[in-house]
DNA sequence: AAAAAAG
């Protein structure tokens, strides 16, 4: 078994991977970091959470340790789509180039330019950038590229889907033939496939097995509902949501500590963030509308656990790593059956376990079918805990307790007679205060959750997975797909739509 | 029907 030790690395470098408690080189590290070494071009196809940041990290600095920067060229330079994974490589940078010399500038956008012109001007070893902030820097004159000894291109089918690719051709063009070309891709579309013919020589291609085949560390479930009216397919994900949730708090196996929730909007996503706040739930919004200074804080919180929930575009998807993510949440289906497989591998990392739930409503069929056909599986169907108020059958779902609460409290006395509903004897039992509080950062007093009180029968039967993704068929109950039409009026029904604000029914559409 | 990145 190869160790770090037996890959030429720089002693310093060997004794910063020490100090992280990694010993063994992950396949890509394996196959990249030797031929990287030795100055050829590498050619990487891996997605992330393969170890594929130290893959050009480790050697980068070993290569570098000789040698000194000059002012204004930059002597490797690193790109990465987006803001956050470039921090993110930084972060690796520095922790890795921690006995050594070398000086990095991050570039980025969102910031301002001074601190990144002074870090310029003073010469780095090592410029990690996204690439319209680093094509400015250029433009202004204040970047010479052509002491570019080494250059590194990170998630580049990620830089395709974003349009990076001709910004990439550009920045190739500015940097030596002479340099050495570090090149990873998650796929080998043909466009990426015509640059690395065009700006790699000869370079050694090592491929470590495709993640479309997702994790085995991670349980997907599907979660399908029939909303009664399309207008309230968002509001009802929003309680399916939260059903989940306070449901995998008390599971044994993986338990929800914290969660990222997907949405496909951003709109959406500060919608869903809202609106768990507003339940008691501890979440924060991130989307590239936010301040990068925000975005920043929100990942770092969200990484020490200061927050709980997570609710994200898919500019979180791919390629950040943070560890111990119990739970991935699909609010809505990805319409890229790629993004599926990014956003779920945003949990079970590092051999731990993860739980990935989808939401879906009818329409989403075509994307689930383009998902399955992707990851050549059939998502498990699992329970949906929520089910809508008023529906025959349903057993008591606890946000209708919350929903008449926050109905009463908004609207003046209605004609409907809440003390009848025969709902609220079902729910006596149940709390009624605010929603429990967050799982706690470390292990969780669970016991303690009463909030799970209505679902105890199907947890004592079943073992943890089963009641998960065993009920799809089971007895009939939930989803109401049998039911008849039904009169709906303001007597003993009250139609969604009405108990939400007004500023949630603008949401909807 | 969208998100991201340079403003």
């Amino acid at each position: 078994m190869t160790s770090f030790s037996d890959l030429n690395l720089d002693p310093k470098v060997l004794k910063a991977i020490e100090a992280t408690g990694y010993t063994t080189p992950t396949p890509i590290q394996k196959g990249a970091i030797g031929p990287a070494l030795l100055g050829r071009d590498v050619l990487g196809i891996a997605q992330t959470g393969t170890g594929k940041t130290a893959a050009f990290t480790l050697p980068m600095i070993t290569l570098l340790g000789k040698g000194r920067a000059r002012a204004r060229m930059p002597r490797s330079l690193v790109l990465a789509p987006t803001r956050e994974l470039a921090a993110q490589v930084a972060e690796n940078f520095d922790t890795y180039a921690k006995g050594s010399r070398l000086k990095k500038a991050l570039l980025i956008g969102g910031v301002s330019f001074k601190e990144q012109d002074r870090l310029i001007d003073r010469g780095v070893d090592v410029l990690i950038a996204t690439p319209g902030r680093l094509i400015d820097h250029h433009e202004r004159g204040k970047l010479l590229l052509t002491g570019v000894e080494i250059m590194v291109v990170d998630e580049a089918d990620r830089m395709l889907d974003m349009g990076f690719i001709p910004d990439i051709e550009r920045i190739f063009e500015m940097t030596p033939f002479t340099r050495q070309t570090l090149f990873f891709s998650a796929t080998m579309a043909p466009e990426i496939e015509r640059i690395t013919n065009k700006f790699l020589s000869n370079p050694e291609k090592i491929e470590v097995e495709r993640q479309n085949s997702t994790s085995e560390t991670i349980t997907q479930v599907l979660v399908e509902h029939t909303p009664k009216t399309k207008a309230m397919a968002a509001k009802d994900k929003r309680d399916i949501l939260r059903a989940i949730i306070d449901r995998d708090k008390a599971l044994a196996d993986n338990p929800l500590r914290n969660a990222i929730i997907f949405c496909n909007r951003k709109v959406d996503v500060d919608i869903v963030a809202k609106s768990l706040k507003k339940s008691g739930y501890n979440a924060e919004p991130i989307h590239g509308d936010l301040e990068q200074s925000h975005r920043t804080r929100t990942l770092d919180g969200f990484r020490d656990g200061s927050i709980t929930f997570l609710v994200a575009s898919d500019v979180a998807a791919r390629g950040l790593d943070i560890p111990n993510v119990s739970h991935v949440f699909n609010y809505d289906v990805p319409s890229h059956a790629e993004d599926y497989v990014h956003r779920i591998g945003r949990t079970g990392r590092a051999g731990k376990l993860g739980t990935a739930y989808t939401l879906s409503v009818p329409s989403d069929q075509k994307y689930l079918d383009a998902i399955e056909s992707l990851t050549k599986s059939t998502l498990p169907r699992g329970e949906n805990p929520w089910s809508p108020p008023g529906a025959a059958g349903a057993r008591p779902a606890r946000n209708e307790v919350e929903e008449e609460e926050a109905t009463a409290k908004r609207s003046t006395s209605r004609t409907r007679s809440r003390s009848r509903k025969p709902v609220e004897d079902k729910t006596a039992e149940a709390p009624v205060s605010a929603p429990a509080p967050e799982a706690p950062k470390g292990d969780a007093p669970r016991a303690q959750t009463p909030r799970n009180a209505p679902h105890k029968d199907d947890r004592q039967d079943r073992d943890a997975s089963d009641a998960r993704t065993g009920g799809r068929s089971r007895g009939g109950r939930g989803r109401g797909d049998d039911r008849g039409p039904r009169v709906v009026g303001l007597g003993d029904h009250v139609p969604g739509f009405i108990e939400m604000s007004f500023e949630e029914r603008r949401g909807e559409s």
